[in-house]
DNA sequence: CCCTTTGTTCCAAATAATGAAACTTAATTT
DNA sequence: AAATTAAGTTTCATTATTTGGAACAAAGGG
């Protein structure tokens, strides 16, 4: 994993280094991270002492390595509340999740690829934080181009570049030019499919959530086994999907910027 | 709010800018931070934009203002994950909660502060991610008390001048020495109660978390008003908790050093 | 004991951060 | 509509920090 991340001075590089414990997924050794590190021995040293003594990583001394340090904890609950839809769209999500008797996901655009902030299983209504926060494809998940086919321009071209287009399941999508194609069927219908395109047997049906300028939100899906349904079968949820998705704008709208509606004439 | 942290160059300046960010808990304006920021307007700016490039915040451009960005959602999931010890509790955790009929909290030590990274209710077990994060004071906390009550001097006195003593009720501990007396209190039979003392009609009954060389890993506790029960009921819990709390060090352990066996002879 | 691996510190050169001030919008008042 | 104020953004010479090769220290074998 060569690193990404050019610009942005001292502090990108360092969010570089946390980004790549962070990816490793363990608690890593100091030779382990130097080994795929773009940055000189010093250099990446400095930067994991930095956030160390930031609490942004945490170092046990005992076997020498580096984790994830908990002041991340802390800000991410912050984050969650304050800036995912998550906290906003919860009721909604639960409703959904009742109504079509399916696994509901609340997903956003975090560069080109989907992160998923909420998750509702009506069966098992438990375990919320294990599912926050993780990351899956744009290209091929219905979230993501739920998403990607209602972005503007600019930010639609630097997420296409993003993607590291693999061929997960027959159906997957694997180059920009099929995507594009996908998307604007999107655009027209206003629904995105996922037919078994990341994973076999696993078909959802997804909308986005727009903001009344046309500026995506999130987007919201309900996932289920072909063992269970049917594409067609899912189809249906279409109207119920579109109305939760509106509510949750309207609510994002008026709870995020309850001033200003001057420009909302 | 001043701007607490000095040291550690750029990278600790930007990460003040973004924890001031997380401390208003809503999407602020530019002016609004730089009213309370220690640093000059260009310089705040910078920091902004710097961060906001990198995902760790977002910039709504209609309102004009910062919220934190997704990025930290990601990064914080990693971080519960691989850092915080929830994971590892969580079956521990809800067997106890479980066998107490009760509200059973898991919380580390972040600076003097308490962070509660998980928590159980057995009557409605949903919910989490609204509650891993939050943070709590150490000093009037059963868990932060039997934390603090074995951490080693220098992690002690340095938490110690972090707390802000407020006497929340008519039992709250508001001093060191006060506190210090509890701590070889606790020190000495390895229990910890909340007398009410962070909220009236609120006890609760603490174990620290000690890895096999004792240090302090973290703590859980038993929750409950007096309207249910008592200080005398709760202390009854007292062997199941250090079960528990034993259980959870030795998976801890286990699971995070599975190699190196030699120094633990 | 020597050699290797891994982690830590130094320091002069290179680079990036700094912040006062100038500038540009945008909003408000006259 | 012009003038005034406020809010946000850019500039640039100065200053301070980062940089990274290399030397150093410590731990682990052979």
């Amino acid at each position: 994993m060569a690193q990404a991340n050019a610009g942005d001075g001292t502090v990108g590089k360092a969010l570089d280094a946390l980004d790549q414990v962070a990816s490793m997924g363990r608690p890593v050794r100091f030779a382990e991270l130097l080994e795929e590190s773009a940055y000189p021995k010093a250099t990446l040293y400095r930067f994991l002492q930095t956030l160390t003594n930031q609490g942004m990583l945490s170092y046990d001394a005992r076997s020498q390595t580096y984790s994830l340090g908990v002041r991340l904890v802390r800000l991410a609950h912050a984050a969650w509340r304050q800036s995912s839809l998550a906290p906003i769209a919860r009721p909604y999500v639960e409703d959904l999740a009742r109504e079509v008797q399916a696994t509901v996901h609340l997903a956003q655009l975090d560069g080109g690829q989907v992160l998923y902030v909420d998750k509702q299983n009506p069966s098992n209504p438990i375990n919320m934080y294990s599912e926050s926060g993780k990351v899956g494809p744009g290209y091929c998940t219905g979230v993501g181009k739920a998403m990607l086919a209602f972005v503007d321009e600019a930010t639609l071209e630097r997420a296409l570049t993003q993607q590291t287009y693999h061929r997960h399941t027959e159906n997957t999508l694997c180059s920009p030019q099929e995507l594009m194609e996908e998307l604007r069927e999107i655009r027209k219908t206003g629904i995105s499919f996922d037919r078994e395109e990341h994973e076999m047997s696993i078909i959802c049906l997804a909308v986005p959530i727009l903001s009344s300028q046309d500026r995506v939100l999130g987007a919201i899906s309900v996932t289920n086994s072909t063992h269970r349904t049917s594409l067609d079968e899912l189809k249906k949820f279409a109207p119920i999907l579109k109305a939760c998705a509106k509510n949750i704008a309207d609510t994002a709208e008026s709870w995020r910027f309850p001033e200003h509606d001057k420009l909302a004439k």
